[in-house]
RNA sequence: GGGCCCAUAGCUCAGUUGGAUAGAGCGUCGGACUACGAAUCCGAAGGCCGCAGGUUCGAAUCCUGCUGGGCCCGCCA
């Protein structure tokens, strides 16, 4: 409809230049549509746009958009009656009213499309990675691994939506220093619980947590050979251990969450399969390797005359706008995570996917530069989502969290009192880089606080609409383009609007990576139908002894229950129920 | 010292990528059902969009500099 509204506009404003009005080469003109609807359903600003354009072709003293407008207007050619009016507004806007009868046909796209609708191939078949939550595999989730779980999993979703080849993975961090802490801490509970050797004290470095007590349990009916000492049982250790916790926690986590993987990506593979040194070779081709003597870190707490510099093997990430170049190996000769992290991105270049989205917590944020240098140097395109922490909050008091001391609130723990809809909703209820308070106990109380409810109310509505149109009538939606005329309320012509907006604002919401702005958009529609379902609903019901208008109304509410499944299940991951459960604390004694 | 993010109603936050009179929820006050579910809705009050400049037809939005808050900086992961 938009394109067909443009190429009206279009036409005119050629024929404004053709009576030398305008220029032949002219600035690009939008058109989109208002937000407030008395300015019609589509805006156009070309009159103040071109208005210096227009002075100078016409020779006027000073620009005039007004009367620029008046010309365009003037040169509107609408055989079909696509337009309903012409407005000329404000400092010189065109406001355009589409016919009705244009928005009714534009919503038999639902009827087709049914849970499809939303879907646009505006990024057709490109291959994508959405990279997400990649905890580590040392314990429990906890409540920001949830948030980047949702938002990867709903960015993941709306790039589906929109046409992007998308695979999900999960980057595991079984190697390097903290497995080794894991797996002692593991071997320490273990002689522990065990009782026949000498125990073997926790190291304050190791993991404090009660969990590891479950993970050596777990352990111990391997019959692993306590006599031996830890150097030699550590490496299978350090398997079953990152194993255990990746199987029984964070996939478990996962699945309560309703968020599936394509593919747990292992970093030690990645050591064992040489794909490191396949990586260095590539940038060592490219002669972004060198052996440097770095500065020392600036603003740390280090005495700068003290410092003294050794050579390091390093990649030249300078070259693409990082501020200093970054080690590659350390001084032992093992390499840096870093390098493993660009080993795994060249490979997932290296795959096919050009296209990269990371989801990282903000404190990350000083790595991003280095990583998109290392993307870029490698021909690939990555796009980070930067979240802000969870702050975790019980009864208006923070609530520390820390992974070495025990006293963490589980992701587990969340799922298990807010259930999962609440939380997914929940954590969207903030764009992505606004810190978020996430109150505990505002979570388990389960009430019309949280929005996920008002939301599943609005979908459950409309499904008991049209229960009782057929219980009672025997009345099923049906689409009929024409019928549709029937709706003439404004609060009607407004919800199929906000219907027929959906696919847009998923594309929209896609390109920018803000799955948040599904959530408003739900709440907005939402709203709109339970002001209209109320101010009419004792003159003008859905179901009335008018079928003309019943039939409209039906479909319309059968289009928008689908729309509202369509964003719940489809892009949030929600529930989307056909009738809720009785509300909590109704029980009216007497 | 430096980098990234944030600052909008009393509180928590949106703001269609630069558009017209800046919106919603909660809270406060006042109203609406003999039900297609009142788990809802309607109305009122509430604003120097942190401050100061700049860019232009037009700025909450873009650029610069301040102020205040969050995250961070190394051969860690």
């Amino acid at each position: 409809m938009k394109t067909e509204i443009a190429k009206i506009l279009e036409r005119a404003l050629d024929r404004c230049a053709k009576d030398g009005l305008l220029p032949a080469e002219r600035a690009p003109v939008q058109l989109d549509a208002p937000k407030n609807p008395a300015h019609g359903d589509f805006a156009c600003n070309a009159a103040m746009v071109l208005q210096k354009q227009h002075a100078r072709a016409t020779g006027a003293a000073k620009p005039n958009p007004r009367a620029l407008a008046q010309a365009i207007v003037d040169r509107i050619e609408d055989p079909d009656g696509a337009l309903e009016k012409v407005e000329i507004a404000g400092p010189g806007f065109l406001n355009l009213i589409v016919a009705k009868r244009l928005f009714f046909r534009e919503l038999g796209a639902v009827w087709r499309e049914k849970e499809r609708f939303g879907h646009t191939d505006t990024a057709r078949g490109r291959k994508t990675m959405v990279e997400f939550v990649s905890a580590n595999p040392t314990g429990p989730m906890h409540v920001g691994h949830g948030r980047g779980a949702v938002i990867g999993d709903t960015v993941a979703r709306l790039l589906e939506w929109s046409g992007h080849d998308v695979l999900r993975e999960f980057y595991v961090n079984d190697a390097g220093g903290q497995v080794w802490r894991l797996a002692h801490a593991v071997y320490a509970r273990a002689t522990e619980i065990d009782g026949s050797v000498p125990v073997e004290p926790l190291h304050p470095d190791d993991y404090q947590g009660e969990y590891v007590k479950n993970v050596a349990q777990a352990w111990l009916a391997q019959k692993p050979d306590l006599r031996k000492p830890f150097e030699e049982l550590k490496e299978p250790l350090r398997k079953f251990a990152t194993g255990w916790i990746l199987e029984n926690f964070i996939k478990e986590d996962l699945k309560l969450f309703g968020i599936r993987f394509d593919r747990f990506f292992s970093e030690k593979t990645l050591h064992d399969e040489d794909r490191l040194r396949a990586a260095v070779a590539f940038l060592e081709g490219k002669g972004l390797v060198a052996e440097e003597l770095l500065p020392p870190p600036k603003g740390v707490d280090i005495d700068e005359e003290e410092y003294v510099p050794v050579p390091l093997k390093v990649v030249k990430t300078t070259r693409y706008g990082d501020e200093r170049d970054r080690p590659l190996f350390k001084t032992n000769g093992e390499p840096t995570y870093f390098a493993a992290d660009i080993a795994y991105h060249f490979d997932k270049i290296d795959r096919g996917y050009q296209r990269l989205v990371d989801v990282w917590g903000a404190d990350h944020g000083g790595y991003v530069p280095r990583m998109k240098a290392a993307v870029k140097a490698m021909g690939g395109e990555l796009e980070i989502i930067l979240f802000q922490l969870v702050n975790l909050m019980k009864d208006g008091q923070p609530y520390r969290m820390s992974k070495r001391a025990a006293n963490f609130v589980t992701l587990r723990e969340l799922l298990e009192t807010a259930g999962a809809d609440a939380t997914r909703v929940f954590f969207l209820l903030r764009r992505g880089d606004m810190a978020l308070d996430f109150d505990i106990g505002l979570a388990q109380k389960r009430d019309m606080d949280n929005p996920v409810f008002y939301v599943q109310y609005g979908h459950a509505r409309c499904r008991a609409i049209l229960r009782k149109a057929k219980e009672d009538r025997g009345l099923e939606p049906a689409y009929d383009s024409d019928a549709l005329s029937a709706l003439e309320l404004p609060e009607e012509v407004d919800l199929v609007k906000r219907i027929l907006a959906f696919p847009e604002l998923v594309a929209s919401a896609a390109q920018s990576l803000e799955p948040h702005r599904v959530v408003f958009y739900l709440q907005e529609t939402i709203a709109a139908f339970h002001g209209y379902y109320t101010k009419y609903k004792k003159t003008e019901r859905v179901i009335s002894d008018d079928p003309r208008k019943t039939s409209a109304r039906l479909y319309l509410v059968w289009a928008l229950a689908q729309t509202l499944h369509n964003a719940l299940e489809g892009i949030l991951g929600v529930t989307a129920p056909d009738r809720m459960d009785e509300p909590p604390g109704e029980s009216e004694s007497g």
